[in-house]
DNA sequence: CCAAAAGTGTTTATTTTACACCCATGA
DNA sequence: TCATGGGTGTAAAATAAACACTTTTGG
């Protein structure tokens, strides 16, 4: 019963909830399947894990062989066990969250798998229960962001103020006062003002950011409080 | 490649890092393995995942058995991939988390698998992994403890609130003031006072609380702020 | 009576919020 | 010049921290 030859064995899948902004809303990378089952349909980026690899490499190898890009920020989600998840065959899957500047790896995608990037608000039905892996890695994104500085991963490297509110604004679907996340954000100590502005969305211009990569190692871990009213976020 | 039928096939394992309070310090629940390889040494408890259950039932199982305890707390912390982490044959273990009241369930342990808590500041060597994973699960119970009503689950239905902030103490290695540790937690009205009173720790007596279960329930996932300086804690 | 722990009060500092106001500039 | 978004100032409110003080009671 407890011995090792008499256990059962199990496929071993990943998925990846991919996340990215545009400037304009969060949006979700999603491929259209190229095997049966399910051939054609929407569906996360995933794979099976080989024999000589931990899952993380597992993802890492999937992602850059359907999308060409080396995922710049990722960590495991959850691990979905339901034994009917897959039609096919029993399937574990542990799901990973990554995300990135849509804009700067956007030319770069394959389009040889069929990729597609879906509003977060708007997404087809994906196969499997991969609708309900996006759902927790919504609330996980919304969770975590609200205490650390995770959103600067979705903003090319120089960046606006007013730009990553409006970041903030679509991940909470929520309006916040310009003043107050000005100084709550440039209190953090995480951005470097540059010289340059960005003249496209006001006459005055905005002047652009850059995260200072030594304090947000530093203190990427520690509790912030980047949301107005973070009572209200309910976590997990 | 892509294909089922040519995919590889694991072992798939649970282990459990269980957390338990005694009055005095917190301690966690290993075992002494019964089984080669590694027979006699210390481990957490675990076991295979059988074919028709999923994960979290598996755990469920393996804890029942090996402990007579249906867990009131438990979830999923995360699944360790590493190639080499089982010496036996390649094994992915998906890892859970558990707090108990010890007091209430010590009775109950099952002596048949040589049972025994640690401090949780000297703990033994484990087999395998399971010293990463606990240092992993420690990491979270003080993160997720700051935010959220958590360490609840590690006392009895009747507490006072200096054995409250006791556990907080001795959660966080940190002495908090006791007039702002009663008001704090007071004002989250998660807790309903009882009539009377715990007279061991003092001659004027503390009162008893109980948690108030609607009000635990709603909030346990808004942010709270149950530790003084959170700012300070290193998350995850 | 008094030591010791429980619990309350109070003052100060810090953070958050709301919102008024000034600034720069392209059309 | 003036509408528009960028950015600063400020006062009030809420929260947190430090610490003094009062209460109770077994020995």
């Amino acid at each position: 019963m407890r011995h090792y030859s008499r256990q059962s064995r199990f496929l071993l899948a990943v998925d990846c909830i991919i996340f990215g902004y545009d400037g304009q809303e969060l949006k979700l990378l999603v491929i259209q399947r190229g095997f049966q089952p399910w051939k054609g349909e929407w569906s996360l980026i995933g794979g099976f894990v080989q024999q000589e690899e931990t899952s993380e490499e597992a993802a890492r190898r999937v992602l850059k062989n359907l999308t060409g890009i080396d995922m710049p920020y990722m960590e495991q989600l959850h691990t979905f066990s339901r034994t009917d998840r897959d039609s096919e065959e029993r399937t574990v899957s542990i799901a990973y969250f990554a995300l990135l500047d849509l804009q700067k790896y956007k030319q770069q995608l394959s389009e040889d798998f069929h990729p597609a990037w879906f509003p977060i608000n708007h997404l087809p039905h994906l196969i499997f229960d991969h609708n309900e892996m996006v759902e927790l890695a919504k609330e996980k994104l919304r969770y975590k962001a609200a205490l650390h500085p995770l959103l600067f991963e979705l903003l090319p490297a120089k960046f606006t103020i007013p730009q990553l509110q409006h970041l903030y604004e679509s991940v909470y679907n929520a309006k916040f006062d310009k003043g107050n996340f000005n100084r709550k954000i440039l209190s953090t100590d995480l951005l470097t003002r540059l010289p340059d502005k960005d003249k496209l969305n006001s006459k005055k211009g905005a002047f652009y950011y850059k995260v200072n990569a030594k304090t947000y190692k530093a203190n990427f871990h520690s509790f912030m409080n980047l949301v107005p009213d973070p009572g209200k976020i309910t976590g997990k």
